[in-house]
DNA sequence: CAGTATAAACTGACTAGTCAGTCGTTATAC
DNA sequence: GTATAACGACTGACTAGTCAGTTTATACTG
């Protein structure tokens, strides 16, 4: 029983945010199947009861989590689209800020690969995927468009490669704490140059 | 209990092996957690203890389902080696070869990604990933001997480019079943021609 | 402004079920 | 006769989710 007094009514979106920090530093922390909810409970300072006034169960919780990072990582694009010309040097920007958001969060990435056989995880990285598609085939489409790259390839395939190869670096990261994902994205950008340049 | 004359006692490999088909059609259709001890023991006709007698664990059975995989893979490239001349045909056959592997067995290759949280997991993957690497890096160094290459390539950066990209396609396949890794691959491997040719 | 009613945020002990791994027993091969 | 492969009922630790009851904020009333 909590001292009278420590007991708060908050608004839904105050614990809601309260409830998603104590996640993040769980699933974070441990990964999915090993963060019990009871983790969430103690890390979040709310009671069990509470928790699931806000979140109908683990997996709702964890894909709030998704939402927020993935949101995050969008966000940060858009900005620096802004403040980046030539599709060759914006997609290199990109490149980097998706790598750094992943490999700062490793683990995190590793919970999320871990519930990938949860149907409601695939639906929701196949959209991700599918917009972060969307975005760079539209970025190199205007490269094309400004003379940049060649204008024989293959879009959605490119970008898909671009995509794939970033998450491959980050999983190597994940499995070698010595591997150096950021150096070899550095280093090997110029094959992309090469390959899709005029 | 078993009607009479059906118990037979086999040779530790033979059993082995008897459990670790049952154990491919399980984790291949249900991933890691969802499927259950007691699912390879169905699936095997084998008693509980009798897996046990071979496996000490759960984890154990997948670590050696990973072993039979990668041990496939890697003697299907050399196979190839023999008849293929040209590093960059190679490149693209054994991309081609293990991209088709993993593509036939998404789902395990989803039950390993569940399975990655395990320290155990991370460090075989790690492994299998230095060899593959080491494997790519061999024969980019032959291309570059033979003058095929450009000589100024970071080798273990290109390897490792290589590496996750095709892990970033049968990730994207396997959470959009309409989604064309081969296909993409097929059509974005003149990006590293062009990246990495003389 | 006390007193009271109502809503809803909050609590945590509890339930109902799960499942990896064990072990006492039985069958088989030699 | 005996070593040991094989069996499967059983155990106990674990855990997502529930619910009957408690506390707080606010609205209403005299």
């Amino acid at each position: 029983m909590p001292a009278r007094g420590e007991r708060r009514r908050l608004a839904p979106e105050e614990r809601r945010a309260q409830i998603l920090d104590a996640a993040f530093r769980c699933f974070g922390e441990k990964g999915y199947h090993a963060s019990r909810m009871d983790d969430l409970v103690r890390a979040s300072g709310l009671s069990k009861g509470n928790l699931y006034l806000h979140f109908e169960s683990k997996e709702a919780v964890f894909l709030a989590l998704f939402d927020a990072f993935e949101a995050e990582v969008f966000a940060a694009w858009e900005e620096e689209a802004e403040h980046t010309a030539g599709a060759l040097a914006l997609l290199r920007r990109e490149g980097e800020i998706v790598l750094e958001r992943m490999l700062s969060q490793r683990m995190l990435v590793a919970a999320w690969m871990e519930f990938l056989t949860h149907p409601a995880a695939r639906d929701r990285l196949q959209l991700t995927y599918e917009r972060t598609r969307a975005r760079l085939v539209a970025l190199l489409a205007r490269g094309v468009g400004a003379g940049e790259l060649r204008g024989d390839l293959p879009l959605e395939e490119v970008a898909a490669l671009f995509t794939g190869a970033i998450e491959g670096l980050v999983l190597q990261a994940f499995v070698d704490p010595a591997f150096d994902a950021r150096g070899c994205f550095d280093r090997t950008f110029t094959v992309y140059e090469k390959g899709i340049a005029r």
